[in-house]
DNA sequence: CACCAGGAATGTA
DNA sequence: TACATTCATGGT
């Protein structure tokens, strides 16, 4: 299993290279993105996020400082407005009594994930994310893009979240970039060849099998 | 017109 | 524990 996941890795990098995740110019914009991204286009969430850039907003202590009611305004793009506005005021105010993202990255990684996991509007993928992508944890994040690649290869006969990620976690090397890159890579197979969900016609992958 | 997108909370059995 | 429903905008 270790070589299985590591060459499909390989083969991945090879045909894709490197993603650069997560596009985003600070560690609160991960975070936010994080939350509009929840089962949303990273289209619709880039729209959102450039309103609150626009609007100097884009940083959790402002957000923590602003009338929920401009925030959904704001964020309006990235649709479920009214939720996610509520989930980045929970957070926001989390970060910010927490004495923000230098403090928190002390903390032990089991610690920060339950402290994450605790917060309405932070689930196991959006928990993860942040673990990885802004706090720069080795953590696997797990989709449902990787659900339906672990479930179409046959890699286990498990399909809820922790049993996937132990399957990656505990056969490969807790490697921080490695991780990065590997989720990357399987978003980004999944949005140039399995657009359409139960089909996933001419992908890279199936030499594999 | 239907279906989906880088989910999570809530309710039901 | 395992599903079903709800949330909402914009693309295809």
């Amino acid at each position: 299993m270790k070589e299985k996941l590591l060459e499909m890795f390989n083969r991945l990098y090879a045909i894709f290279g490197p993603q650069h995740w997560w596009p985003a110019e600070t560690e609160d914009e991960v975070v936010v993105g994080a939350v509009l991204t929840q089962n949303t286009a990273w289209k619709n969430v880039e729209r959102a996020l450039s309103n609150l850039r626009n609007n100097d907003l884009l940083n959790l202590k402002k957000l923590s400082e602003t009338d929920i009611e401009i925030i959904k305004d704001l964020i309006k793009p990235a649709g479920f407005f009214n939720q996610k506005a509520i989930y980045l005021k929970n957070i926001s105010d989390f970060f910010c009594e927490s004495g923000g993202f230098v403090k928190l990255s002390d903390i032990n990684t089991e610690t920060l994930r339950q402290k994450l996991l605790n917060l309405k509007g932070v689930g196991k993928e959006t928990a993860d994310s942040i673990l990885l992508y802004a706090f720069k944890k080795p953590i696997f994040v797990v989709d449902a893009y990787t659900k339906r690649l672990v479930e179409r290869h046959n890699l286990c006969n498990c399909s809820n979240y922790d049993e996937i990620q132990k399957l990656f976690m505990e056969n490969l090397p807790l490697d921080e970039k490695l991780f990065n890159e590997y989720h990357a890579l399987i978003v980004k197979l999944a949005k140039e060849f399995c657009k359409k969900k139960p089909v996933c016609k001419n992908c890279p992958l199936e030499v594999l099998l």
